[in-house]
DNA sequence: GAGCGTCATTGAGAATTATCAATATTCAGA
DNA sequence: TCTGAATATTGATAATTCTCAATGACGCTC
């Protein structure tokens, strides 16, 4: 089931350096907001700083590396292998979300699979620095809760959007996701493979074909730029809503 | 949308006192486990303990009353109501969760409608109270975290149990949720009505009826008394997983 | 115990979706 | 630019599920 033989998934991940919090110009929008200057001067391990290309596993479930990882760009999904070697994906997390999170309420590994889908930058954190922060700064917990009910609404919103209605209706929604958590400046977002969509909505793959087909010729979705598309948002809408 | 007259929903509850946290014999399940006795001497705003019966509306999602609640007996749905009226059952909790949770997080309205599904016994704890009692002890703010933590497991077992696969499958997998979570110590669980199961799975009531009369003619599932059923957990297993 | 309302079950046909198979498109690398 | 592999699209049919409608079962009140 699980990797056993110790050795990295990520031998293709990019090793950006040490990284330096109090100089970090997103701090603000990660999981260590509020938290002062001086709260890195003494780390008993290092936060380390790479970079992963797409497809890179960060972590397996029942694995038990003990880093979680705070996401600074990129875009991650995590999935869950079931017995019958289907996948689903569980949520999808984007910059400034953290991800491996469930280390810190003792348990023993990751409860999914995390893979990078486009190149994901991100800081490494040992869990020993995490609670070091948290005695020295209680604050961090709040930090750390504010992300739980964060990720706890995503899973909420895609158990409503992505688990309910018709086909057509749950694309429709995964489309809206896209373009509103993961758009970049220009308002373009990558649309998955259908697989991914598939594994998402728990629709087949070639009814999802099908569906973003049909989406592209009605020219409510199209492409802007190379893997980049674009969207009509309010047709989706009442797409999502009626079908 | 939301009821705008101020009005409590629960006319109905029934109030059994003032709670004594430091006398509650089920602290150690709860929020406050690990909590001094003398945290709760001096209390700027109590905390009371109701009784309410089947079907009471705890909080309405948009509504803000600065309430948590902390379920010591009995099972809660929360409820997302879609624009068309239709219902989605995002989650189900029991004894010892937290409900309402977001109001920590800076929300200022609950996101879901909360329902007690049988007679639900629960404290009411301001959130002043909460914020009071996280000041005083940071650990708090931990159990509150590992309760978010809790959330996010079931929400993401829904996702993928309740999600995908086909209607057998979810039915299967739900009947199971019932058994492993909710069952009394005789070990028989209250079957929902099919309208609930229906808004859990996603799927056509008239759809859950047919599986749950075909699992009954099987004998994998069977009254117990009254409305509580036993089921045959390995036989549910097979099918959930394969059809 | 009869009547009544609510909920569960069943039936039949329509609509949707999955599955298997073929074709088209895209993209990376030679 | 060509080629091959991977991915996306489309077609045809089978299977599943939804919808509308009718019937049955159960508890409650009078």
């Amino acid at each position: 089931m699980g990797n056993e033989s110790g050795q990295s998934f990520c031998t293709n991940a990019e090793w950006m350096g040490r990284a330096h919090c109090d100089k970090c110009h997103i701090r603000q929008l990660m999981l260590f907001s509020e938290l002062p200057d001086t709260a890195f001067e003494h780390l008993l391990a290092p936060i380390d700083h790479f970079l992963y290309p797409p497809g890179s596993v960060l972590y397996e479930a029942g694995t038990h590396k003990p880093f979680i990882y705070s996401i600074r760009r990129g875009m991650v999904k995590l999935v869950h292998a079931a017995q019958d070697g289907s996948n689903r994906i569980v949520r999808l997390l984007g910059n400034g979300s953290a991800i491996g999170l469930e280390l810190l309420d003792g348990s023993k590994s990751y409860n999914h699979i995390a893979i990078a889908v486009n190149q994901v930058d991100l800081c490494k954190i040992p869990v020993s620095t995490i609670k070091q922060l948290e005695s020295e700064h209680p604050a961090l917990c709040k930090h750390v809760g504010k992300q739980l009910q964060d990720q706890l609404n995503i899973a909420d919103q895609w158990i409503v959007a992505l688990g309910t209605g018709a086909a057509r209706q749950r694309v429709a929604q995964l489309v809206l996701v896209l373009e509103e958590f993961f758009s970049e400046d220009n308002g373009a977002f990558i649309l998955l493979n259908r697989e991914d969509m598939a594994a998402m909505t728990g629709i087949a793959v070639e009814t999802v074909s099908r569906i973003v087909a049909e989406f592209k010729r009605q020219k409510i979705l199209y492409r802007f730029k190379d893997n980049f598309y674009m969207c009509n948002v309010t047709a989706l809408q009442v797409i999502s809503h009626h079908g």
